[in-house]
DNA sequence: TCATTGATGGTCT
DNA sequence: GACCATCAATGAG
């Protein structure tokens, strides 16, 4: 079985765009009661930061966004229409509140269902709001890189269900890998 | 293949 | 009370 080395937390501490394009075909490991479970992230959305107007952190620092305004290698978790968790990644350094949302992975190991679709990324992976905030430089939840990373073509794409956010919302800031079946809404 | 809808809850005004 | 970075099931064409 080879280790898998959790991602230092400079990786994060980048550019956001950059970050989630490396992100695309690492391996998302969460650990739990002896239990790993392992996702390929194959599609992305890079949220930028209170400019970024269809960010959750562009409408200030409140207790739910509290984490993006953090340093980065958090998760960012939060519940949408009730009954969904989405996982963020935060990016940058304290203050910028730009994050990474994984929108779906590729089951690689105990994974609970499809894991396309970004609220299905968390129900795969069992992850609930009581890990919003968890520092992915740890042993229980974070990012590697695999051994064995086949080259990929991104395919880059408007973000989705952000047509509020004006221009925004053209900006080509989500990515995939092309020709991947577990991308959601190609 | 596309459009509609129900389930469901936290956050912000 | 309105708004959502959703999913799955449904029914019409």
């Amino acid at each position: 079985m080879p280790s898998l080395q959790a991602l230092p937390r400079s990786f994060y501490d980048r550019d956001p765009v950059i970050v989630a394009e490396e992100l695309l075909g690492m391996h998302l490991v969460c650990r739990e009661e002896s239990l790993e479970r392992i996702g390929r992230i194959v599609e992305v959305e890079a949220y930028l930061g209170p400019h970024d107007k269809a960010a959750h952190s562009a409408r200030g620092r409140t207790r739910r966004t509290e984490v993006m305004f953090g340093p980065p290698g958090h998760a960012y978790i939060y519940v949408i229409y009730g009954m969904h968790c989405c996982l963020n990644v935060v990016t940058e350094k304290e203050g910028n509140a730009s994050a990474i949302l994984i929108r779906a992975l590729e089951p690689i190991q105990n994974l609970d269902g499809r894991g396309s679709g970004p609220g299905l990324v968390c129900r795969s992976l069992h992850l609930n709001r009581s890990w919003n905030g968890h520092d992915l430089v740890s042993d229980d939840l974070f990012i590697a890189e695999p051994d064995a990373r086949d080259a990929i073509r991104i395919i880059r794409r408007p973000r989705i269900g952000v047509d509020y956010a004006g221009s925004w919302a053209k900006r080509l800031l989500r990515f995939y890998i092309a020709e991947n079946e577990w991308v959601s809404r190609r």
